[in-house]
DNA sequence: TGGGGTGTT
DNA sequence: AACACCC
């Protein structure tokens, strides 16, 4: 009944998964505590891989018709995930036996407990029993494993597009391509790495390929098990974290055989030994997609193992099963499974859940469920959207036999005012209206004036969405569609139930016409105000009153150290994090003529009650009126007003007129990176950061609408001019006081390689350098700032020259890796007007092409783990992405916009969504 | 007294 | 809103 469903693996595979665990690298000996460890990996004579035709004619034809098994897909699964992240956060829990506790539940274990007999799981009573040295770590809040689950899913990204989450320590990749283009290159090798599921080390018929498919999978399979391995291997070197992977030509067989051999090991299924590996199996269960129902079904049939479903009828299937269930479960057990690897997208809810014996008063259920709010809310913040749904649930207290079905919810759509001016800042107060809303629902969930009994508390955010770039400015614009659409939307089948709720001040109400379609796409094209930014900046949380800024100019100084970070952070640009700039004037001013009292009640922080503020509205704006606002609202209005500054409408008073970057926006707020650096905010940075995100966004914009094709006026690019963004840079650089000349240059220049970038739209990789600039510069970085800048100016007049080339040191340019020491990185000469795209190409000395965009003297004064690094990363994305750039500037196909989850930023549409 | 997620009905 | 599935 329990979910630890290993399979068992083979009697020789458990000796070996004891004794022969490698915490190391997967393909060369390798030391740990001390061990000398052996290395798992085997390798195997490719058998029926002499065929440079076979390899020829699969990669021209694959795709049309006749090829059986034209995928490649890899099954990662993280080792003992939370304990492994637990092992890295506490190096003293490496050689102990460590159970990761969620209350009363041990819900897994590090390997050396396992070994001693402790399963997954596990009651903390039973583990302890088993193994009275355990230790147990509480692993009831997922912060840290999501963030490490995130970043493990970045990483991959980067080998394929089509990346899918399944859980926290789960993905499949779709490697076709990157195996494609590896059989294309020769850059492979007559071996399978790992192991070879049926035919593994102590296998008679190692030598023999008993009728072999012809379709070339044995040959993409085995390029397939090489990338596994560099995968691993990588995956390991920058994240510290072991896996196990499967290889073979679907999700379901790639996962199946992940589990055959644990931990960190990785092994390839072939077509042939398919029944083998299903036949292996001891309950139908142990598919994934048949779950506890299905199975409680089946099993009064009689059937429980995946040969009874095998021989049963699909009509008999049918009839207990329903149709769509019974063909689903029947292919899966005969190893058929034709669903595509999904790209994963910005996460759909969002939600933090509390378990205890007994919750009993509408005291504590407040209590508990603004806890759990405030948390929530922390985690929506980063996210950087908004949501339009929110539901609380409860478990009630049931006796005996209840089931699993004991929980009751109700949802509501939220207001969007509620979340105007969403910041840290104002997290308090959106935490108070939430509450108010949650406490609204609980009492449609609970009888309040009779005895009750909770076991469980959770509150959610659905319906997650960008900030609107329309503020409240023009919210109640009598033109305002957005508005129109959200007062009819959302209003269910139950019209008198999903009501929305308010915390009672508020006036809107919402009428239940009929929904109109497209309210998405609509989002799409106004929804612009989604900013890239950095992982590693934090957040200003308060309004500048100059001492913050202060601080921030040690700051610069202070965080040279982070160099060496650099390279424990990814250089993935798709690693990066959205700002928003939701600026707040610093308030040195009264609103003149308004009442402070009543701002001051609305919780509008003025920095200092004695002082007077002011501050000059438009005329149009009524300032009784404003006055009245609650403060998230106000300080949303100023913002505007101060962008309209720059167009000379509106002049604030004072000083500081300084946009002030509050919340980091979504894309990915999941990646680790942050965590790994300094936690210090860094003010300065943030400010000239700003800048130059706003105007990646602007660029990505109009990338993405170009992309969607749902591009119109408002989102061209000339809207968002340069000339703008320059403007808004000198204002924050003159406000922050402390950037210099250099700095200043940089970023403008910047702004002009991203103008040329996005007019090419087909050079993913130099968006990329971009983006990776970004990187560098709130980093603090000087050098990785000049980086990719100094080539700046001579950038558009050089297209024609030569690549820069630059001697690497041995062990610096590939690790020593010699399987890459002859795969150089250089420019390709473009046909004019085009730009350039780094691509592979061989050479028979050890040197290394850079792209042009590369000033080869910082290169080469970088650390040696940071060039790396850098390298690294080059070669893979020009790898994994070759063939779709090209692809890009032949323009064939509109496949860019696939992707409806969440709008992304330039990078994922270039490697995320295809 | 587990703490998350996804998609479908 | 519940239920199915996944980790
Ligand atoms: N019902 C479950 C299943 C899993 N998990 C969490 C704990 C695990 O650490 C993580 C990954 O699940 P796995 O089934 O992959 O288990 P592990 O990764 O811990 O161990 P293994 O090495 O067997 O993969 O998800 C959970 O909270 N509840
Ligand atoms: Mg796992």
């Amino acid at each position: 009944m329990d979910s630890s469903d290993e399979f068992n693996s083979p009697e020789y595979g458990s000796d070996i998964d004891v004794e022969d665990e490698d915490w190391g690298k997967p393909t060369s000996c390798s030391y740990s505590d001390g061990q000398i460890q052996i290395p798992v990996t085997s390798t195997h004579a490719l058998q029926q891989c002499n065929e440079s035709r076979s390899i020829k004619t699969a990669s021209s034809d694959r795709g049309s018709a006749g090829i059986e098994h034209p995928r490649t897909i890899l099954h990662i699964d993280i080792d003992c995930f939370y304990a492994q992240v637990e092992m890295i956060r506490n190096p003293e829990l490496k050689d102990k036996p460590l159970g990761i506790q969620q209350k009363y539940l041990m819900v897994t274990c590090n390997y050396k407990a396992r070994e001693l007999g402790v399963t997954k799981m596990m009651s903390v009573k039973d583990a302890k029993e088993k193994c009275p040295n355990l230790v147990l770590v509480s692993g009831e809040d997922l912060t840290h494993y999501r963030q490490m689950s995130y970043q493990i899913s970045e990483f991959l990204t980067r080998y394929s597009s089509e990346v899918e989450r399944l859980g926290f320590d789960e993905n499949f990749i779709d490697i076709t391509d990157m195996v494609q283009q590896r059989i294309h290159l020769g850059n492979y090798i007559p071996e399978i790495k790992g192991h070879i599921y049926g035919r593994d080390d102590f296998s008679v018929s190692k030598d023999l390929s008993p009728e072999s498919c012809i379709c070339g999978c044995h040959t993409r399979l085995a390029v397939g098990s090489q990338i596994a391995d560099d995968i691993r291997d990588s995956l390991f070197q920058e994240l510290g974290i072991t896996c196990c992977g499967g290889i073979s030509y679907n999700k379901l067989l790639s996962k199946l055989v992940a589990g055959t051999h644990k931990p960190n090991q990785q092994t390839t299924l072939f077509p042939e030994q398919t029944q083998e590996l299903l036949k292996s199996l001891k309950h139908v269960r142990q598919i994934p997609g048949v779950g506890w129902n299905t199975c409680k079904i089946l099993e009064a049939m009689g059937i429980t193992t995946v040969r009874d479903v095998q021989s049963a009828l699909l009509e008999n299937l049918e009839k207990e099963l329903g149709k769509p269930l019974a063909v689903t479960v029947k292919k899966l057990c005969d190893g058929i499974d034709d669903t595509p690897v999904h790209p994963y997208g910005l996460p759909q809810t969002m939600s933090d859940e509390d378990s205890f014996r007994k919750l009993s008063s509408v005291s504590e259920a407040k209590e508990k469920i603004r806890e759990l709010l405030h948390s929530l809310l922390k985690r929506l913040l980063e996210d950087g959207r908004v949501p339009r749904t929110f539901r609380l649930t409860v478990r009630k207290f049931q006796t005996g036999m209840n089931k699993y079905t004991c929980r009751e919810s109700r949802q509501c759509p939220v207001v969007p005012s509620v979340f105007f001016g969403f910041s840290s800042d104002t997290l308090n107060q959106v935490c108070n209206q939430m509450e108010k809303i949650a406490m609204n629902l609980f009492t449609k969930l609970v009888d309040t004036n009779q005895p009750f009994h909770l076991t469980l508390i959770n509150v959610a955010f659905a319906k997650l969405e960008q900030k609107s770039k329309i503020s409240i400015a023009n919210y109640f614009s009598p033109t305002n569609q957005k508005r129109k659409e959200f007062e009819e939307k959302d209003e269910e089948p139950n019209a008198k139930r999903d009501r929305l709720d308010t915390d009672g001040d508020d006036h809107i109400r919402i009428s239940q016409e009929k929904k109109p379609a497209g309210l998405l796409k609509w989002f799409r094209t106004n929804f612009t105000s989604k900013d890239i930014g950095n992982n590693n900046t934090k957040v200003l949380d308060t309004v500048g009153d100059g001492g913050d800024i202060h601080r921030s100019q040690k700051s610069v100084v202070d965080n040279k150290p982070q160099l060496h970070q650099f390279n424990k952070t990814r250089l993935s640009a798709s690693c990066f994090k959205n700002y928003q700039t939701t600026g707040v004037a610093s308030l040195e001013k009264v609103f003149e003529g308004t009442s402070v009292q009543s701002m001051k009640n609305n919780g509008l922080q003025t920095g200092s009650d004695k002082h007077s503020y002011t501050i000059n509205l438009p005329r149009e704006v009524d300032q009784s009126v404003f006055s009245e606002l609650p403060a998230s609202i106000q300080q949303e209005l100023i913002q505007s007003f101060s962008k309209e500054t720059q167009t000379g409408q509106i002049k604030c008073n004072g000083k500081n007129g300084i946009l002030q970057q509050t919340s980091p926006a979504s894309e990915i707020t999941y990646a680790y990176k942050r965590q790994t650096l300094s936690g210090k905010s860094n003010p300065s940075s943030n400010c000239r950061v700003t800048g130059i995100s706003r105007k990646i966004i602007d660029s990505r914009t109009f990338i993405n609408n170009k992309l969607d094709q749902g591009f119109t006026e408002q989102n061209t690019l000339h809207s968002y001019s340069s000339s703008s963004v320059q403007e808004t840079l000198k204002n924050e650089q003159t406000d922050c006081t402390i950037q210099s000349c250099n700095e200043i240059e940089g970023v403008t220049h910047i702004e002009k390689q991203l103008v040329t970038v996005c007019n090419c739209l087909h050079s993913c990789v130099q968006v990329e350098q971009q983006i990776s600039l970004i990187d560098a510069c709130t980093h603090n970085n000087q050098s990785l700032h000049n980086l990719y800048s100094s080539t700046g100016e001579s950038d558009q007049n050089n297209c024609g020259k030569q690549s820069g080339m630059v001697k690497c040191s041995e062990e610096n340019a590939f690790g020593g890796d010699n399987k890459y020491l002859k795969q150089t990185i250089c420019i390709e000469d473009d046909p004019p007007g085009e730009t350039q795209k780094p691509q592979l190409r061989i050479s028979p000395e050890k040197h290394l092409e850079i792209p042009l965009d590369v000033d080869k003297e910082i290169f080469l004064s970088l650390p040696p783990d940071i060039q790396k690094e850098i390298i690294q990363d080059w070669k893979i994305r020009s790898e994994s992405h070759a063939i779709k750039i090209d692809v890009n500037a032949n323009s064939t196909n509109g496949k860019m916009s696939k992707s409806t989850k969440a709008s992304k930023g330039i990078l994922s549409y270039f490697s995320n969504a295809e």
